[in-house]
DNA sequence: CTGAAAGCGCTTACAG
DNA sequence: CTGAAAGCGCTTACAG
């Protein structure tokens, strides 16, 4: 006699099956697993039918009388049965779950990205877990492992670090991986990225426009000793030869990647003998940081110096005066991101094609 | 004869046991199932041990030969082996992850909070995964299923939506969950919340230290519907009462969640027949559209009207002038959240006593 | 319409 | 130090 038989026999007025009471007393004795709820087999017992049935009613297979399909229903409400989904996962070979693993959260770019791959993976589905790798190759890497080792069905990767060798060799490894804004051509890696060399012309023709010349390129310090050329820094140089404007290095201002780092550029500028009559900012961060100095410094902008940023965050229209900026329509490439993905869990075998989105200019107050 | 046995014949070099040619080949016929890697088993059978000592090497558990170890070892890197989460998950019962679901992923609260969860889940040794409710219950009750159904060990939840039934329901269940600046009662549910009310308090007080009497609540018109009352609203009242200023409703000024909110709030001010000398926000965001509207209208900040807001968020800094505002602390907050979480997990029989963390004032050129 | 059997990849008691 | 057996909770072929 177990402690289940002697609960039963306060079940009295329950008789011929096992009941509720059964299911719960069942799991009372060990504390310490209270964590798994009621089991398929739970239920079935509950209702005097094989697992197999049960299964049968919870993914909607049919094939089920509509009397026996109400008891399982019933019963499964009772018991608060929810299915194990690593279970399911294990014999199913897929999960219907994809990962997003972010290079830095507090990037503003990141979050609106991540609603966009959020949304478009609820349509599909699936559901989006998120991971960080705070721009730590090595955490990429375990965040990589944890993902898959959860048995996502595929990854999407803002990737960290300069090499992509781990990436590669995930993919190698069956993997689907998408990459966002990089440049990665290997089997099983799919890519989705912004126009970012088409935005920085898009700004700089701008700025040329206005009749501007000395175009500041206000640049993180971190993204120019990246081995591949800062894609910003080639739109802005192409669209400088393309009007006939003579390339200055003086006017490259490297920086660190923060609202500090924007102003110590706009202070650089300022002292240099001949300042520019305009910035173009790696993203809006250093763009506001630098237009903040430029103001407390009593240059007037535009009229003296005009500024346009890269990513179009909510605070460029916070400011005073309201900052031009590059948008990237980040809900679209997080979608695109997710049709990617699918594209390369559904065909492992087919080479997917990179897809690159259009971006546009927000002229405002700034330029 | 399969395709496994002709498979083999091409490894004619390799004699006594199988070889990594077999494990490949075992799972080259299906393409489908390139997804799932080598097993224990493969290891196991590369060099020739049962899959209990490969377990016993993978887990640490030592009590084996370092010559076995390493032969062991040398396979896993080999045959490139890594564990089924899902499986082990099954079998332990923990899976040493744990969830994070955010209301909205686009507040610029959030992602730092963010960070510091992951951080302070990395350091315990347990991988965090985030998903969204786009503050849509339904959508968080299927994120909490889902994040439940995969074997989290916990959940930490910014609560959408008026009612936490759905969480009382789900801890009763057996998930741990620490909710975050709710107050929830119950068992299984832990709290971790920042003093809002202390913090409101310090801002208004600061202000009527400044020789402000006409303060106003710029807040978000949603929080004051809920049916617990704003805590800001609550810390608004308590300050002024304490200093002997009256309450006057026409100074509280109720307007959406957003930059154009805060305009919209700000206009609302300028036109009353009595304008506030001092306007105390719900969060930062409205603040800074609040204070745009006004430097807009001519109105001089802080000489005209002071501004305080509610978050601190990076973007304070940028504006001119730079924004005063209620400072929590995030990270530790994230931190705080997975302790009571931990502790949760570690003693689901114990109640867990709620933490609060107390917020700062910073002071900056608004006020 | 329903069920018994096998197995996903791993770990937990046990034995040797 | 090492292994054979059982089983976590589910689904996939099969039979009836």
């Amino acid at each position: 006699m177990d402690s289940r038989s002697s609960s039963l026999e306060h079940a009295t007025e329950h008789p011929r099956w096992a009941t509720i009471e059964d299911v719960s007393a069942r799991r009372t004795p060990n504390p310490s697993s209270r964590r798994s709820g009621a089991t398929l087999a739970d239920v079935a017992q509950v209702v005097g039918v094989s697992a197999r049935t049960v299964s049968r009613v919870v993914n909607g297979e049919g094939g089920c009388t509509p009397a026996t399909r109400d008891r399982i229903l019933a019963a499964i409400e009772e018991v608060g049965y929810r299915p194990n989904l690593m279970a399911r996962g294990l014999i199913r070979r897929r999960s219907d779950t994809i990962g997003l693993i972010a290079a830095e959260m507090l990037d503003p770019f990141f979050p609106e990205f991540a609603e966009g791959v959020q949304r478009s993976a609820d349509s599909l589905g699936r559901t989006m877990f998120l991971a960080s790798s705070n721009t730590d190759r090595e955490r990429q890497a375990s965040a990589l492992m944890s993902l898959r080792g959860h048995g996502v069905d595929g990854v999407i990767v803002f990737p960290a670090g300069d090499s992509a060798d781990d990436l590669v060799a995930m993919a190698a490894d069956g993997l689907p991986i998408v990459v966002v804004n990089t440049e990665i051509d290997a089997p099983g890696i799919a890519v989705v990225s912004a126009d970012i060399v088409g935005g920085a012309e898009l700004a700089v023709e701008h700025l040329i426009s206005r009749g501007r010349r000395r175009i500041a390129l206000l640049i993180d310090e971190h993204a120019r000793t990246l081995q591949t050329p800062s894609r910003r820094e080639i739109g802005y140089r192409s669209a400088l030869a393309a009007s006939g404007v003579a390339f200055d290095p003086l006017l490259v201002v490297e920086t660190n990647n923060s609202l500090e780092g924007g102003r110590q550029g706009a202070r650089k500028m300022l002292a240099a003998s001949q300042p520019p009559d305009a910035v173009f900012a790696y993203n809006d961060v250093l763009a506001l940081g630098a237009m903040q100095e430029l103001l407390s410094s009593g240059v007037r902008v535009p009229d003296d110096i005009a500024i346009v940023g890269f990513d179009d965050i909510l605070m460029c229209e916070a400011v005073t005066p309201r900052l031009s900026s590059v948008r990237i329509d980040r809900d679209l490439l997080g979608h695109g991101a997710v049709e990617q993905l699918q594209a390369l869990i559904e065909h492992p075998e087919h080479r997917v094609e990179p897809r690159r989105f259009p971006v546009d200019l927000v002229v405002r107050d700034s330029s």
